[in-house]
DNA sequence: CCCCCCCC
């Protein structure tokens, strides 16, 4: 208790230590045991005006560096990421848990260890509550995070919050980045996949495309997040929390990643995005496109043996804008679209992919990345 | 950490 008499006394007698003392466990009963004693004595009396010294002053999200060191801050809940356990090295169960908390600056990322990560498996900790916060600054994988531990507060507050997550445009995007929050809407869903990890576990991954009115980005997802996917609808708007940008190894496009620290929700607002179609003459090869026109020339399906053994099917057709006419093969699936097109229909080829092909002549790919759109 | 760019 001479910890709270030491806090009371910072407050110069403004009001009667009996007040204090009720006020305090008041405040300890409103918490609902998200408070300890003394947190709760320094909230009364931050509540009565006890002036912070010094590197006791609260700070704002956005000024939190990777050299804060120890940071204090007061923020709301954004999201919430399932607690997960581990083994420490003498044998006893630790637990950690991982929110992600904004004021009217910015947002960040917690850590909360053991007791705390429990609050989020008992759902104590539920997105919209406002928490004063203490911990420490710490580097993680994808950006900067605040550890919450043993000495750290992390104690639910009345105190309001403008809360803020600055998401960034698409277009803003760079190789590397992290702690990135995006909004867009959804273009594409992929299906999930399974592939064998390098230390021989299943992962899971899958795709989808988002794009918002400054472009669109390839977004993958991660073992569990993955499950995602099957919440989403094409065109609905949603935001990405904690994710980070990564140059695919495969044709080194910047691709949006999210891992079992991301998570994926739908919003209210409508994220607009416009497809931005290129002129056929414009296309070079390597690259992927999108083009709008006109069906001008339509193949046959073919079916062909790859070198794996396996059987794929093809169709050529050929479709003209203002500016051009090019031949696009159709593989696998869309092959079959030359039973439903005819001359002159209109159609858009999303993403399909530029080469060089037979006769030197461009071609563009339709593969499994690909949407045709019969307007 | 995962994948297509294959046909004639």
């Amino acid at each position: 208790m001479d910890e709270i008499n030491e806090i009371y006394e910072k407050l110069g007698g403004v009001i009667s230590k009996e007040d204090f003392t009720r006020e305090v466990e008041e405040k300890v009963e409103q918490m609902s045991g998200l408070c300890d004693v003394r947190t709760a004595a320094m909230l009364v009396a931050h509540d009565h005006g006890a002036s912070d010294t010094g590197d006791n002053q609260l700070q704002k999200i956005s000024g939190i560096t990777p050299n804060s060191g120890n940071v204090k801050f007061i923020a709301k809940i954004m999201s919430v990421f399932p607690a997960r356990e581990f083994n420490r090295n003498d044998g006893t169960t630790g637990r950690v848990a991982n929110v992600v908390v904004a004021d009217e600056t910015g947002s960040i990322r917690l850590t909360l260890w053991d007791d705390r990560a429990d609050l989020v498996k008992t759902g104590e900790i539920q997105v919209g509550q406002n928490f004063q916060i203490a911990g420490y600054v710490k580097e993680g994988y994808s950006g900067i995070e605040v550890n919450i531990g043993n000495n750290g507060v992390f104690c639910e507050t009345d105190e309001k919050v403008e809360a803020r997550i600055d998401s960034k445009k698409i277009e803003d995007i760079k190789n590397g980045m992290g702690d990135l929050n995006i909004r867009g809407r959804i273009l594409d869903i992929s299906d999930i996949r399974t592939f064998n990890k390098k230390d021989g576990s299943a992962g899971k991954v899958a795709n989808i495309m988002i794009g918002d009115e400054t472009g669109k980005i390839r977004v993958t997802l991660w073992d569990e997040t993955t499950d995602l996917t099957k919440e989403l609808k094409i065109d609905d708007s949603v935001e990405i929390i904690n994710g980070y940008a990564r140059e695919n190894n495969f044709n080194q496009q910047v691709e949006m990643q999210v891992g079992n620290r991301s998570t994926i929700r739908k919003i209210e607002d409508e994220v607009e995005f416009k497809e931005d179609f290129t002129s056929i003459a414009d296309i070079v090869p390597g690259e992927s496109y999108s083009i709008s026109g006109l069906v001008s020339g339509l193949g046959e399906i073919r079916e062909f043996d790859r070198d794996d053994g396996t059987v794929n099917m093809v169709s050529n057709i050929y479709v003209s804008d203002d500016t051009g006419r090019i031949r696009i093969a159709l593989w696998g699936d869309h092959a079959l679209l030359v039973d439903q097109l005819d001359i002159d229909m209109p159609v858009e080829i999303i993403d399909a992919f530029s080469k060089s092909g037979f006769n030197d002549e461009i071609e563009l790919s339709a593969g499994n990345r690909t949407r045709i759109m019969i307007r």
